[in-house]
Parts: C-alpha cells; structure tokens; sequence
DNA sequence: TTGTATGCGTTATCAG
DNA sequence: CTGATAACGCATACAA
C-alpha cells in the first residue's frame, strides 16, 4: 500500500491525499472523507523512510542511555519518553553501554536518522577531556543537545541537572555534626556527576579539617544488582579501615553497606549512620528505612522536557537549569 | 552531506561510493582507500531513510515495552538489546504505557519504520479475547513477532516464557506443605502472565481441598515503586482475612508484605511465611532475605534472540521455548 | 572494476 | 481546492 494505490482507489491526485494525510485545510470535506475512508479500508500508513527523507521534522527525539537496567536511568527515560509523547513527539531510545566509542556511534546514527533533538540521559556521556566531549560538540552542530543530570558549557547544549556537589557536602557536613568523623565515601561511577559527589565529600572534609579521609574513600567496581557483593566488599574495607558513617552515591551501595553492618552485629544508626543517593524505591525496602539524598529527578526530567519544546520552539531557553537536591532523613542517621 | 558530494570530491561515481559503503568487495584497494578518507574527513553518514526506502533490511529490531521503569522489564530489555547489538542488529525500543490503544498504534508505527521483527517484551500485550490480540496477528503478516514471557499461538509467532503456572502451583503446594493454609496471594496484573500465576495458585488450592481461599486474593492497583503504600493495603487486608503465608506475583508486593508483617510485629518466617517472584535484586535488600521465584529472565532473553537470528536466517525454529523456573529459598520460608 | 540510470514513497512547489 | 512534477539520498540492475 503506498500513497498511490490510495490516491488510485480514492480517484484523487497523489497530492490530495498528502494532504488529506498532513491535516491540511485545503480540501474540501467531502473528498477528505473519502480519502479517509479508503485510507481506513486499507489500513495504510504512510512509509516512515519517504516522509524522512522529505527532510521536515519527524517529530521525533532521540534518547541515548548508557544501561536502561539501571534503577536511576530507567525511570529518568520512563519520565522523559512520557512528557515528550504527551507533547507529541516520538522517542528513538538506544542503550549505549559505557564504552566511549561505541557512545559516539550511537551519537551519530540517531542523529543520521533525523531526529529533532538529543538527550543524553546520565552524566556518563561527559568525560574529563575536551577530547572526550568533542563528539558531543560535533553534535551540537546539528541538533540541540538535551543533557539530564549533567553540564556541558557549549552552544546549543542544555543541561539540567541536580546540584550534586552541594547536596553530598551538606550530608556530609551534617554527620560530622553530629560527631562522626570517619565517614566511609563509596563510588561506583567516574562520571561528571560522580566526580561532583566526591568533591562534595571531600571538600567538607577538609572544610572541618579532617585529615586522612582518602583512605575512605573506596571506588566499588561490581554490578549493583548485587547487594552481598557489596556487602563483602564493605567487609573487606572494614578491616583495613575504621568508619561509623557511610555516604554512598546509590542507594544500592548504601543497603550494601547495611547487610554487612548487620552481618557484623553492628545497628543501624547507633553503631553506624548511612546515607544513600537517588531516594529510590530501595529506600523502603531495608530495616531501617534508608536516609537518602533526592536529586529531583521528576523536576529535573519534566524542566528537560519544557526546556526543550522552548528550543524546538524558537524560544532563547537557559541554558542550564540547576535543582537543588534535599536529604531525605529516615532511619538511617539520627541527626 | 550526501553521496554526490562524497564521491565529487573522491573523483568517483556515486555507485562506488556506495559499494565501499556497503563492503562490496568489487572495488580497487586504492579507489576504497580514496574514497574512505574523503568520508572520514567530512565525517559523512548515509541518510538512515534515504537507505530505508530501498525496501531491504535495515538490521533493525522493534522493542516494544510497557514501562522501562519496570524492574522487570528494565533488564529483559538490556538483555535484548545487548544479545542483538552483538549480532549485530540495532533496537528501536518503545515504551508504551499499559493503553492497548496506545499499544497498537506504536506496534503499527514501528512497524512502518520496516524492522526485521518484533519483541513484545514482557505478557502485557496479549490480552485475553480473540479481538484484543487481533493487532498481532495481522502485524505477524508483516514481520516475525517475539514474545518475551507470554504465550500466542499463530503463525509467525514465537514464543519464549517461564512455566509460571508450576512455579507458583509448587511454591503454594510447598507452603501448604509446611502446614500454612492461610495464604495471601498478592497480584497487580492480569496479564497473560499474571493470570497463569494466579491459576497456579488457585489449582493448588483447590488440589489440596482448601475453601475459602478466593478472599485471600487481592488485586493490588497502585504503584510497585511504593513499598509502604504495598504495606497499608497489606494491613487493610489483614483486617478483613487472616493469612500466615503470602505469595506475591512480583518482589516489591511481598516486601512490602514483609513491612507490614515487621509494622505489626509478627516476625518473618515464623509469624509469616513470604516469597516473591522474579527473584530480583530486591530479594537481597530486606532482612530476611525475601525467598522468590526465579523465572530465569537471563535465559529467556538469550534464547529470544537466539531464535530471533534463526529465524531471520530462514531456519525452522520453536514457536515455543519454555523454561521451568524454580523456587529460591531465602530467609522468608522456612521450608 | 567503475559509471549510468532508475525506482523507492513522500512532501512541497508550482500551475491550473 | 486539486493535480502534475520535481526534489529528497541511496541502492542496484544494467552497461561499459
């Protein structure tokens, strides 16, 4: 069924039914009907490829994630994919894994596939080196760049994110008030945002003048899906060093490091204070209830979509909106 | 950048460069090398419609998924799309909310978009009239359909699932077993794998000469991100029924089954005996750890895609592969 | 081994 | 209001 066969059947122009199919006024209602019907009767839908290749919008974004198995980026896309199709646009979603060249490939064929705009979903997409970020720069060129929970500072890129950096220097400055000093920081990602989070920890340690703090510091390179792994893991710390309080920058981390406390007869939060990240549903799940800082992600991700129907628009949007996170206090911590 | 341009500034024609493109291998060394470079330095990528319009396969699998928010289907997708990627073939995934309206308009638009095939990831699509499932079956005229954890007997239909049935029929047959007779049985769906759990349970049930036990079915409608809202309509229904068991048709419902047990101080297991299904990483995040149904999603998911490639290749493959899953035992059993 | 010409199904620009 | 026709960018049979 093409175009043709419609117009054939309907006996009207190829042309009459183009309208017909793009909601044009100019057709008269009659002849609209009876394209409609024929369209109906055939059950025709117009072919993808030839309406892209008239080189309009397609209406279409695309979204690049790094793992949609993560609990943090499956809904931040879940949010995203349902305020732009609220909007009337279409999502192109790729899973692109963490490998940089292969992020760059995905980059390039959406764009080949003329989306109207990108998202990068996760700060994983922003390395360190401007070597890294030129790939993102190259598609800038071409379409706005949408970033969640990242910052990027170039023409025609967007960034919305969540004031990282403050919101772990707060949680931190907050247990040292509280008298514990030896603070376990524990990481799993060296992305924009993940170094953000650790500077915020470091910097209050040395706002308070705590000293020795890096050997804290612990980078946990397994997967999150695997809460005793982590647990072992903190096991394995604890017996290199001391800690009655844990930052982790995902809430997995942190219900890691409550299953070894309870392995090791420790309480939560008498013996040891936690504090997760994400205030996910994980949150709820573990006894007590785990402390966990909000990143706003449903704000982050429905200012994403405003800011981007503005640039698609026209309208001068800014070019970086900044949340600021909130600790969410439950029985973790005692302060 | 087109392909007139490329092979302008390479001295060639546009047949050529179209031949070094597609890895023909009827071209001179030298000539590819020329034309190559001259495509590396413009950064030039072909027009993904341009190419589609040529009617052959793009090498493109629709996804289509309820929710990516899902735990569940979170990781059945990243299993898909990594076993695929592989294999080279890329996904176009969907995410289509639980409207059957809205399911079928995205499986038409995907499939305007000329994919080789189709996943139906997860049992959300196959409803239970012959007119609901009608939109498959005229879509599987058009291209192979995959169904990843649902059974549909029609051509060019393939299934892959987990004997859900069984596993929920032993895991409520252990428990009678173990002499509690009072079970709860928690479900959210009455998807296609949502009704052969519940049936599992019933048949077990009614094996064993219990009555009575349809009060002590209850249908869940609020979100799974919500533990403690699971846990107030776990404690409405304790003031209506008595249950010392309950089995539960996705994790989430049976922790929050457990916050409520610990709200009410009964101790797990042995105030109340709890097991979940998916067997996924929330089992680890409770105390006890929650004991649950393991419907080996890993494994669907490779031979999804396995038989999605023999497919494709022309061979005779299973319209069904089912897998038996099996109880893990974890601290919420004592059995 | 390379080049030429045609078709793919739309949209958009003209005429009428 | 409607119709004819030219792009759009690429793949491919057919020629050379």
């Amino acid at each position: 069924m093409t175009i043709y066969d419609i117009s054939n059947k309907a006996g009207v122009s190829i042309a009459t039914v183009s309208r017909v199919l793009n909601g044009s006024d100019k057709v008269r209602p009659d002849t609209r009907k009876r394209v409609l019907d024929i369209i109906e009767q055939y059950d025709y839908t117009p072919n993808a490829f030839a309406r892209g290749m008239g080189c309009k919008s397609l209406q279409t974004i695309g979204l690049l994630c790094a793992d949609s198995s993560d609990l943090f980026l499956a809904k931040a896309v879940y949010y995203i994919e349902q305020g732009l199709q609220s909007n009337g646009y279409a999502s192109l979603l790729c899973c692109t894994g963490y490998n940089l060249d292969t992020k760059k490939n995905y980059l390039n064929m959406i764009i080949s596939k003329k989306v109207d705009a990108i998202v990068l979903v996760g700060s994983h997409f922003i390395g360190t080196t401007e070597e890294e970020n030129q790939y993102i720069r190259d598609a800038s060129e071409k379409v706005p760049i949408m970033l969640l929970n990242a910052s990027f500072n170039h023409p025609n890129v967007y960034s919305i994110y969540c004031d990282d950096y403050t919101n772990v220097f707060e949680a931190a400055t907050s247990m040292l008030d509280a008298g514990i000093h030896d603070i376990l920081y524990l990481y799993n990602f060296d992305s924009y945002s993940g170094k953000r989070k650790l500077n915020g920890f470091q910097s209050a340690m040395q706002a308070r003048g705590i000293v020795d703090y890096e050997k804290n510091i612990q980078f946990y390179e397994g997967s999150l899906e695997n809460i005793n792994e982590i647990a072992d893991f903190a096991d394995q710390i604890s017996k290199e060093t001391t800690f009655h309080g844990v930052i982790a920058c995902e809430d997995a981390l942190a219900i890691g490091c409550m299953k070894y406390a309870q392995r090791a007869g420790l309480t939560v939060p008498e013996d040891l204070s936690v504090i997760g990240y994400n205030n996910s549903m994980l949150t709820a799940c573990c006894t007590p209830e785990l402390s966990s800082i909000d990143n706003c992600l449903k704000s982050q991700a429905h200012q994403l979509v405003q800011t981007l129907l503005g640039v698609l628009a026209g309208e001068a949007m800014p070019t970086k909106s900044v949340f600021a996170g909130k600790l969410v206090k439950r029985g973790t911590t005692k302060f």
